[in-house]
DNA sequence: CTGTATCCGTGGAGATACTG
DNA sequence: CAGTATCTCCACGGATACAG
């Protein structure tokens, strides 16, 4: 490797978990497999089409899997992979954190 | 609080490391203290603009702290304050986590 | 050396409508 | 329910010049 793609190795975790909305995501994951519209109902603020898109890179970087039951009406269910698994203890510091920051509220989901 | 801010409180998190550049200006400052040519030479891609801006967001929620020595030339050395020290776990655990994925160059700064 | 000020272009994200 | 397709806009960030 002559150029290296990254000055500070930290840039490859943020490329992977750096977007808009995916730590909140992934904060929601870490609870279990969720359907899309309980994402949508957990992060009220996001549009589809942003968590569409945010899921689909997640899933394309390994971090998530996408379950489709082929039932009317349609069901889907995401869920974390094992490389996903893998970042759960940094979520669980990023959350610890915020909710320590913010005073305290109890479930850090 | 009858309208709560955040529906997930890693948000809270996110609106203070989750600017472009901080979490790798941050991963920087747990080495120790640092100039701002120092920051810049490490993060080759960011303008001074973009630098100057984000250190002083940080420094405005009381992650990071700004000394000026009045020398000629000027001098001014950035470090983590006790609130962004908070932070370390975090930063060390992202940091792991790239590297590891990248395929285990040794040193994580 | 350590910034600020200004201009300006681009693409990230919202709104809306539509589909399987 | 779980998305995709377009269109649109503006603000984020780059480039450049200037300043203490």
């Amino acid at each position: 490797m002559t150029t290296p793609k990254y000055n500070v190795p930290v840039e490859a975790t943020l490329e992977v978990i750096g977007g808009k909305w995916k730590v909140v995501i992934l904060c929601l994951l870490k609870e279990g497999e969720k359907r899309f519209s309980e994402l949508q109902r957990g992060i009220p603020l996001i549009t589809k089409k942003m968590l569409s898109q945010q899921l689909r890179e997640l899933e394309e970087d390994g971090i998530i899997s996408r379950r489709v039951y082929d039932d009317v009406p349609p069901k889907v269910e995401y869920s974390l992979t094992e490389e996903g698994e893998s970042l759960r203890e940094i979520l669980q510091a990023m959350c610890a954190w915020g909710d320590r920051r913010m005073g305290n509220q109890p479930d850090c989901r």
